[in-house]
Parts: C-alpha cells; structure tokens; sequence
DNA sequence: ATAGTCAGTCCAGAAACTAAACTTACTTAA
DNA sequence: TTAAGTAAGTTTAGTTTCTGGACTGACTAT
C-alpha cells in the first residue's frame, strides 16, 4: 500500500500525518515559525531539491496551511505565510521541539528555546487537559469512539 | 541533499524530525499508543511493506523508543513496546491529533477521542506554560538561544 | 500429515527524490 | 548597453527508496 492511500478516515493523527507525514513538510512548516517565508530561504536553509520544495509548498498551500501573498509584480514573487490552520500547529511545533530537547541526547546547551512573552520565562511546554487543566501524561488516557 | 544528512545539530525540532521525520514512522508509534505490539499487528494495520517495517522498526529500537520483549521462545518473537522515550512522545501525539481532528475538515462526528481519566472528560489537549500554566499560543512565543 | 501463524528475507519493478543545468523576468553596477 | 545578480521556478537524467508478492524457517493446532 502506498502511503498516500493510508486510511485516515476516522483517526485525527492520521489524517494530520497524511498532510505532513512526509519527509520535508514539518522542517518547511519549522522554517515558516522561525519566520522564513520565500523560496530561496526555505531552499537554502534546508538544501531541500528545488523539485519537491515546490511539491511541498504546492502542497500545504492546496491544505490551506500557507498561503501566497504577492510581494512584487513583473515578476510575481510570493511570500508563503501561516494561516490560521498552520498557526495552529504550534502547539505540534511546541511538543516535538520538547521532546528534541529533552528526549534525544547530544548537546543540550546550544539549543533553541523560546521565551514566553506574557510571562516572560523560558518556555517548557507541556500537554493540558482544558476540562480540568491538569498535565495530561499517557498512562492517564485512553482512547474511546466518540458519539 | 538528502534529508537524512540534515543539520539538526541545534535545532530540537529538526533533531526530533531525524528520528521521527519519515512516511511511516509517526504512523506506527501511533499504532503503540493505541496498544499494538507486533510485527503483524503493524503490518495488518497499516498495509506498510514488510521490509519497510522492519527496517522502521530497528531504527526505532536503536533510538531507544520502542524495546524488544520477547514473548515466546522457539521461534523468539518480540513484542515492541514503548519505553519512557517513547511515552515522552505522548503530547506530540495528543497534538497532532488535535490539529487533525480541529483543522482537517471531513467528518468530524466519527473520530477518535480519549477520555482523561484523572477527570473524567473527553481530552481536549492544549499546550501550557510549565512557568505560568497559561496556555500558549503563536503569536506569544519568540524564539532565543538558549546560554 | 497438512494447514496455519508469525516474523521475517529476497527480489524485480515502480515511485520518489536529488543535483545540476537551464529559463524567465526582472534589477543593479560598470 | 552589456554583464552580473536575484528570485522562483522547470527540465532532465540518474540514484535511492519503497512496494508487492513470493519465499523461508521454526514452530503450533487439527
């Protein structure tokens, strides 16, 4: 079976994975939250081929996940910036940078890290639950068909 | 360049997506989480190509996510089960099937949920701020160098 | 004995990806 | 006014990765 025909009919991880499960996207989508937004930039900073870049950018932009704002005519260039829809994957972003940091070894100091501005503290991210708004670990899940 | 050659040398999110980056890889840590554990429960599950998922599968054990358990001797067969590096991976999933089930249109009534169990409710996971306990959101996060 | 299970391996063909050159439509400097 | 530079692509050939299906080995159940 080829990736691209996975069932995602009824399960939400697969039916986000089928949008950015691939190879390149969640490291262009990490460029965009860093601020990158023209071709070149993501082509550079990544080395990523021309060829799939533009597959890729195509793509998130039919998922409605980036759009094209024009920033010059003759001839049109496009920046690609967040929408509503890929902003809300910061939360994603947010989670798989924590377990970058903390779960896979190497040189913790020289890492990334954001600052969060209404507090203003160095962000570690956690998972909450917004019905009662305590940390959600795995052993305190589990999975039900709703309806 | 190829994407397994990629600079995630300070970028917690680009050494995340080194491991974890793949077509298929996401895919089958899901099926973890939802307690699947064998060679034929992936296979079944997911119609991946068996070599693939052998191939995957290794990878995951030499990341220290899953460990082999063998659950029979003659002929040993193993079992793949999360280890605490791999649990750690619990708000990723959260997250992302938050961002699949919210933002990926479709049928949203025949979806997957998880009851948190501490409280009793059907998990709507959001990220929060371990300093404040604010929930977190783009436009309140700038990234820094951390030292 | 025969069929079934489980976790693989092997192989040929198909699909996806890379690298590098080329294209189009400009702008800037010499 | 030519030459070089920039930006976002497209094209092509060659390489790598993935799939599908058959096959293997060590068993268990009927």
């Amino acid at each position: 079976m080829r990736w691209s025909e996975l069932d995602s009919a009824n399960c939400p991880i697969a039916r986000a994975l089928s949008i950015l499960g691939d190879r390149w996207t969640l490291m262009i989508l990490r460029d965009c939250f860093f601020g990158v937004q023209r071709f070149e930039g993501f082509q550079g900073n990544l080395g990523i081929s021309r060829t799939i870049l533009r597959d890729r950018l195509a793509h998130l932009v039919e998922a409605g996940i980036l759009i094209q704002r024009p920033y010059q005519d003759r001839p049109v260039r496009y920046d690609y910036v967040l929408t509503a829809k890929g902003k809300a994957l910061n939360g994603v972003m947010l989670m798989l940078g924590e377990w970058g940091r903390t779960a896979v070894d190497d040189q913790p100091e020289t890492q990334i890290r954001h600052r969060h501005q209404t507090c203003g503290h160095i962000l570690t991210p956690y998972v909450a639950c917004a019905a009662c708004g305590e940390e959600v670990v795995a052993k305190d899940v589990r999975a039900v068909r709703s309806l």
